[in-house]
DNA sequence: TCAGATATATTTTTTTGCGATATATTAGGC
DNA sequence: GCCTAATATATCGCAAAAAAATATATCTGA
């Protein structure tokens, strides 16, 4: 499903990450599995467990995000929520990636169109 | 000069440094010194040198830029240059750069529409 | 009944970022 | 003529981060 990314995807990939978690989250309460399936689907990169639950315990500890655990269904599941503070985050933080990208085009854009032009 | 950035801020910056590079060495020529201000008038992020020598060497190893050392100005300098080889990683990168921000586009921006509503 | 998918982690290893450090030349102020 | 700040290139080693490996358990369908 996924091409093994090269080291610069990786990096990109990562630069990206926790807004990206966090917009998913914005959506409703979700649980780590069905979320990493979410990332890797939208961002077309594979999100290892070891990099996905640390990055949510420490949204926790920041206090973006809180956990309820579920056991109620079929399977025992560890919903996590937005906080207010969470939503803030987010919003600053996609504002913030906004600008960073717009910046970086006026850059980028313009290097990739001379070269272009000749092989 | 530079506020001292977060560690997603920090991440982000991480993920475009490759792209930024290339597309700064697609002008012509620079060496490691100007190169450095370069990038952080252009992102506004500090490059520290042990992020961006180790950088440009595996660039080199690579065979997507060439080092010419040049000692007949007033100062030594070494002058890095694009390959032909570098200019299509360029191209390429810039390629992947664009698509996948493309496709985040569309799961952050709606997500944040979403909750800008409320508070 | 057995394999594969679902589900949540932690532990250990590997990778990486970058702070600290080393070295040397030049320009400018006093 | 002396000292500081800026210019210039680089490496080393540690701390932090990322991901692979591992542990555990339940559910589903062939």
């Amino acid at each position: 499903m996924h091409t093994d990314p090269s080291p610069s995807r990786r990096r990109l990939f990562r630069g990206s990450l926790e807004v990206v978690v966090l917009a998913l989250l914005a959506d409703g309460r979700a649980y780590g599995y069905a979320l990493r399936q979410q990332v890797e689907q939208q961002t077309g990169q594979p999100l290892p467990f070891g990099t996905l639950y640390p990055l949510l315990h420490r949204f926790e500890t920041q206090g973006w995000i809180t956990a309820t655990s579920d056991t109620s269904g079929k399977r025992p599941r560890k919903y996590y929520e937005l906080t207010p503070a969470g939503r803030a985050s987010l919003r600053k933080a996609a504002a913030d990636w906004q600008a960073y990208l717009a910046r970086l085009q006026a850059t980028v854009l313009p290097a990739v169109r001379r070269i272009a032009a000749r092989g």
